[in-house]
Order: C-alpha cells, then sequence, then structure tokens
RNA sequence: GUGGGUGUAGCUCAGUUGGUUAGAGCACCAGGUUGUGGCCCUGGGGGUCGAGGGUUCGAAUCCCUUCACUCACC
C-alpha cells in the first residue's frame, strides 16, 4: 500500500535528513536542520499567528520543549507590520524566541477571508480585517514580508479553495500557485530561510498528482499540502495524503498544513508526513476541549465540578501536576484567564509528547503497533 | 390608608382586535471546532402565564376578588 520507496540520506549540513523509516509504512523519523536549531520529526508545530502561541510566551514553550512554532505573514504584516518586526530583531529578536519558526503566507486567509478579497493572476486585494483598509498581496510581497519577518522557513502564497468545487475551479487554482511560487522562487530571500513548494489538487487524485509532480520540479528544500481539512471527508483527505507522498521525493521533509486531530497526526505520519500545525490544541483549550489518550475531555462538563483527580495522570504539564479537574472546570465557568492558559499548557504539552511517542515508535520498529492500537481508541 | 404601576422559564423581557402545542436573549445541560479572535455553530431540558373565581366554543389577554413588589400622596 504505502510502497518502498527509497532513503537517499543527504549528508553534512542539508536542510533535512531522513533518519529512521518504519519497516511497514512510510513512516520516519529525521531531523530538519534550521539556523535556529534542529527540529526532530515528525513534528507538531504550536500556532503563533500573532507572534505568541495564545496564553504563552517564549519561556514556557521552550520549558515545553517545542523546537519549532509557527507564526502567520498575513496578520503579522498587517500588525504590528513586517518592517517594524524586521527593526526589533524578525520574529525571533521580537518575540524573544531564538528555536525555529515557521511563517504560513496568508494563503489560508485568502481561502477564510473570502468575503473580504478580490483574487487575480497578479495576487489578491484583501480589506484589513482590523480597519477595512485595502491591501494588495503579490507573491513577491509576501516573500519580502516573510524576509522581514525573518522566519526559517516561509510558504509561497498559494491558492486555497473552497470545497466542494468544480474540477475546472480546483485546477485553476492549482495552475495559479504553481505560477505563484516559480514569481515567489525569484524573489530573493536570506541565505539561512527556506521556501517551500505548496500542492493544492482539492480532492482529485488526478489534480493532486498532477500538481506534485509540477511542484517537485521546483528548487524547493521542502513541501507542503495544502488545501486539505477544509470539509471534506476525511477519507479523502487521507487519500490525497496517500497520493501526493506517494511523489514527493524521499529526501525532503512533508509538511500537511492545518492538521490536525491526534489520529490525524498518526494517519499523516503513517503515509510518510514530517510536519504538521494546527489550531486544534490552542484553540480548543480556550474552548474547554482537552486531549488525553483516551479521547478528550470536555471541562465544562458538569461531572467535573467535584472530580479531584488530574486530567490525565502522568501528563508532564503544570495543569496536571499541580491541579485538579475540579479547579480547571472551575476557572472555566467563571472565564478566569488562567483557565485557558493551564488549559492550553496542557494541549501543547499533550501535542508535544504525542509526536515524541511516535518518534519513538518509528525508532524502536513499533510504530505499525502504535498506528493501530491509535485507530482502536481514538475516534477521531 | 388613598391612588397609580408591575407580576409570563433561573434572569431580563416579547406576546397583535381573545384563536393551534405560550416565545426570544442570556443562563443551564450536551455535541461540534483542523495553514486562530476567548469567537462561533448545532441540539436539549426547563412554565399550574402570582393565586382564586367568572364571562366565552376558546383566556397570558376581558371582568371580579385576593396576594406580592414598587412609586406618589397622606
Amino acid at each position: 500500500m504505502w510502497g518502498e520507496g527509497k532513503v537517499r540520506n543527504v549528508m553534512g549540513t542539508s536542510f533535512f535528513e531522513v533518519e529512521k523509516r518504519d519497516a511497514r509504512t512510510n513512516a520516519r523519523t529525521g531531523v530538519v536542520h534550521t539556523s535556529h536549531g534542529d527540529v526532530p520529526t515528525p513534528v507538531f508545530m504550536p500556532v503563533g499567528t500573532h507572534a505568541t502561541v495564545k496564553t504563552l510566551d517564549a519561556s514556557d514553550l521552550e520549558e515545553l520543549d517545542a523546537k519549532i512554532i509557527l507564526s502567520n505573514a498575513y496578520h503579522n504584516a498587517l500588525r504590528p507590520g513586517d518592517e517594524l518586526v524586521n527593526d526589533l530583531g524578525g520574529l525571533h529578536g521580537f518575540m524573544k524566541w531564538d528555536r525555529a519558526i515557521l511563517t504560513d503566507s496568508g494563503g489560508f486567509q485568502v481561502f477564510s477571508l473570502a468575503s473580504l478579497r478580490r483574487l487575480d493572476d497578479q495576487g489578491v486585494t484583501f480589506r484589513s480585517h482590523w480597519d477595512g483598509s485595502e491591501v494588495v498581496w503579490t507573491p513577491e510581497k509576501v516573500v519580502r514580508i516573510q524576509r522581514n519577518l525573518g522566519s526559517d522557513i516561509m510558504m509561497p502564497l498559494d491558492q486555497c479553495i473552497e470545497l466542494p468545487a468544480s474540477e475546472d475551479r480546483v485546477e485553476e487554482a492549482l495552475e495559479r500557485t504553481l505560477r505563484w511560487l516559480d514569481r515567489s522562487l525569484k524573489e530573493p530571500r536570506k541565505e539561512t530561510q527556506h521556501l517551500f513548494g505548496i500542492v493544492q489538487g482539492g480532492i482529485s487524485p488526478s489534480l493532486r498528482r498532477r500538481s506534485a509532480e509540477e511542484t517537485i520540479q521546483r528548487d524547493c528544500p521542502g513541501f507542503s499540502i495544502g488545501g486539505l481539512s477544509v470539509g471534506e471527508e476525511k477519507s479523502a483527505m487521507y487519500e490525497m495524503v496517500d497520493v501526493v507522498t506517494e511523489i514527493l521525493p524521499q529526501e525532503k521533509p512533508r509538511y500537511l498544513m492545518g492538521v490536525g486531530t491526534p489520529l490525524d497526526l498518526v494517519e499523516g505520519v503513517a503515509r510518510g508526513v514530517d510536519m504538521f500545525d494546527c489550531v486544534m490544541p490552542t484553540r480548543n483549550a480556550r474552548n474547554g476541549t482537552l486531549f488525553v489518550h483516551e479521547g478528550k475531555i470536555n471541562i465544562k462538563r458538569s461531572e467535573y465540578r467535584n472530580d479531584d483527580r488530574p486530567l490525565e495522570e502522568g501528563c508532564s504539564c503544570l495543569a496536571c501536576r499541580r491541579y485538579s479537574r475540579a479547579y480547571l472546570h472551575h476557572l472555566f465557568r467563571v472565564n478566569e484567564i488562567l483557565a485557558l492558559r493551564l488549559n492550553t499548557l496542557h494541549n501543547i504539552t499533550f501535542y508535544l509528547n504525542w509526536m515524541r511517542e511516535i518518534r519513538e515508535a518509528i525508532c524502536e520498529g513499533e510504530f505499525d503497533a502504535f498506528l493501530k492500537k491509535a485507530r482502536e481508541s481514538l475516534t477521531t
């Protein structure tokens, strides 16, 4: 099913190295080398849209042992402004985070803020969601923004479309994404910055293949799989990941954008994905949904009002080490800021530990069993 | 004591000239949340319409009595 792909380790100071490949699936461990440190893969990148992982600061993230976070070109360019960030030492200096940063281009905002935009081949015209002023985006400008932000890994402007969509529209978005990638690659960036290509193609296997085959012709150090988890069936998403990872080169990292649930991460890894990001652990933390190995805990539920146990026995996070479900329930119910912070600490800890467990399972040759167990115990 | 006002879901209130099974917002109970606004979405439980009597085919709605709260004046 997953084939027996070739491993071609690149020696020396290459951007990415595959370390261990699973025998029965496409899962592999590796390391992404950046000028802000090494990142063991498969990795989950906490989302810090506005130069902060909401409720946490850089020292929190260091304590949680995060090696890389994700931020956003669109949001940071509007506020506080990428030139200001550049003056203040880039995102790293600004937020005092000296580990790796990946920035998303704002391509997803073209999609999610669709009512505010006008799009043609030249680029995108937005109305700022802050003050309504008009901003024009081109692929070149988006690279310039990310150069100012100083991220280690940057995404080109792409076109992510709503599903379901006609074959024609998917194809048009796919072609435009490729043209925009070519323009992005011509725009200067710092030597230490790496620009990924993004594969589109909706939920059409043939268009996905075409997008992947075209994209890998470009000189990119890694490839992203975009346009998924936007309302399609879960089975379709997994199938698209299968289709694409079969084509992407083994020696370069694959990044599945915006995904996903703990089970999605395992399923993605099984298909050869190395990098993930998702708002789910942080957003759900703020909405009272907490991840544990058995599934999810909705801390709002009244059954936790008198529950003296920690969220999850053995969890290393502050919320679990020190506080009870009853206390977390209370804090959430009375809308205390601390609830959001403790919940976020827990969910990020869970996600980072989850990826660590995945890496260990691969290293020990037990990923297959790990995958099987995850499928049995997790439904989403 | 006299005169006026108000009593409808836990809270704040809609409810047409009397007309199906009395509604909304918030709260409560429970789901959802996938390249981020603590937002938002979807369900659910909950009412002797202050109480009693009357008119009527039919009353939250009209009439009488009564109770509670409230305002003004003694």
